[in-house]
DNA sequence: GCTGTCCGGCTGTCTGACAGGTTCACGCTT
DNA sequence: AAGCGTGAACCTGTCAGACAGCCGGACAGC
């Protein structure tokens, strides 16, 4: 590990207070000159510490009042709406077919549980939207199951994405009843903890989807 | 809009320069003197713009020789740890891999000739550090090659999430060499276009990549 | 009770200084 | 001539002190 700078030090330690919630939103810090007091160092040192914080979002400074705690984590960009149809197509089958295939090794049975209702309440639903919600927290549920957090953070952005495009509800007229037959194949894979079946069923499952999403694109 | 601090000003002029690419991927600034000079300040509020920077991961500063530049995207928040190492190693090949073969495909002249230039630094840099940022540029331009943003992003992510984790400096050591040559190949295949060959060897280098990581983690 | 003023504290910036790391060329040695 | 050592020049890291401008609250006057 490289030798830390004191400054480096310094923002680590706020940094740490910050996100550990020891420093909660809205409070605020000693002042420069008291925190360069504490610290055993000099202000400079302290106020680089409090621009880094500040870059990553997690502290404000105002003029003549001090630097209060704004945020308890980095905020992530949302890139949601920056996806088109043909990258949402495209890169899918590569993350969530893997990940079909963890989560039939690694699904809990509460995750089954749940896989389970959820199925069963897609077969019943008629409503557009719902059937939309239902069928991201499915896709999203496997994901998490896969015991794999990119896995899980990039299927979540993607239904995201997806949910934000007015194609997708387009679609669900057509494929609705097609994708309840699917995921069921699917959910049956995950349960017989068989992931080479499951793989395969998540991969057609999203074959079926793309070419679905195609020809409407293409109309 | 609220009044910008000088540095904030000079904080934003060089953030601009960075992610516009201006300042490319392993440029060195010039020094806090002179940027003092050339933009009529102090070198404290240099040196605050500069500190705002490093904390985005856009920059990396090495005591006595300049700040470099690393990044020319700002990191998100994946740069928190949330990812572990078996995250990492369990996804990237789905990921990466086919965004390799993506990438020999669609490339653009510009993106070739920074790929190669980016290769070409790797092989003269012994700082660890700066290696490490070369690599995570290496990797993602190839992502952004794919013209795929789903790609990119996850690729960007993933890469931000290794380059703070502990494990990986430890890994460099061991793996820099041979990962010169793995770039070398993979630089070679989306030259030439050719698909299969990129995604094969991207492939080989990240199986490559992650055993060195098993090795250190299990020691 | 309301208002205006003033004071103490805080941030924003500057200056000057010094310690220690880094690079490179020059000159000396072999 | 090749190699080596050394010092100068440059760079970042940190410190101390200073001052202007902003802000909030106390306090006196109305």
């Amino acid at each position: 590990m490289a030798r830390l700078s004191a400054a480096e030090a310094v923002f680590n330690v706020l940094r740490a207070e910050i996100e550990s919630g020891k420093l909660s939103v809205g409070a605020k810090l000693n002042s420069e000159a008291t925190l360069a007091q504490q610290y055993g160092v000099s202000r400079s040192v302290i106020r680089e510490a409090l621009r880094s914080c500040t870059a990553l979002g997690l502290t404000v400074t105002r003029t003549g009042r001090g630097t209060f705690v704004v945020a308890n984590r980095v905020a992530k960009d949302l890139v949601l709406g920056q996806y088109s149809a043909r990258d949402l197509t495209e890169a899918r089958p590569h993350i969530e077919v893997p990940a079909a295939g963890l989560a039939a090794e690694r699904r809990s049975a509460e995750e089954l549980a749940t896989l389970r209702d959820i199925v069963a309440a897609m077969s019943g639903e008629d409503d557009p939207e719902v059937w939309v919600g239902l069928d991201s927290s499915f896709h999203a549920l496997i994901a998490r199951a896969s015991r794999n957090k990119v896995f899980e953070n990039v299927v979540a952005d993607i239904r995201d994405a997806l949910a934000h495009q007015s194609e997708t509800l387009n679609m669900v007229a057509d494929r609705q009843h097609a994708s309840d037959e699917e995921h069921r194949r699917i959910l049956a894979a995950i349960e017989a903890g068989d992931a080479a079946t499951a793989r395969i069923a998540m991969s057609q499952h999203l074959h079926a989807v793309g070419i679905a999403l195609d020809s409407i694109l293409n109309a």
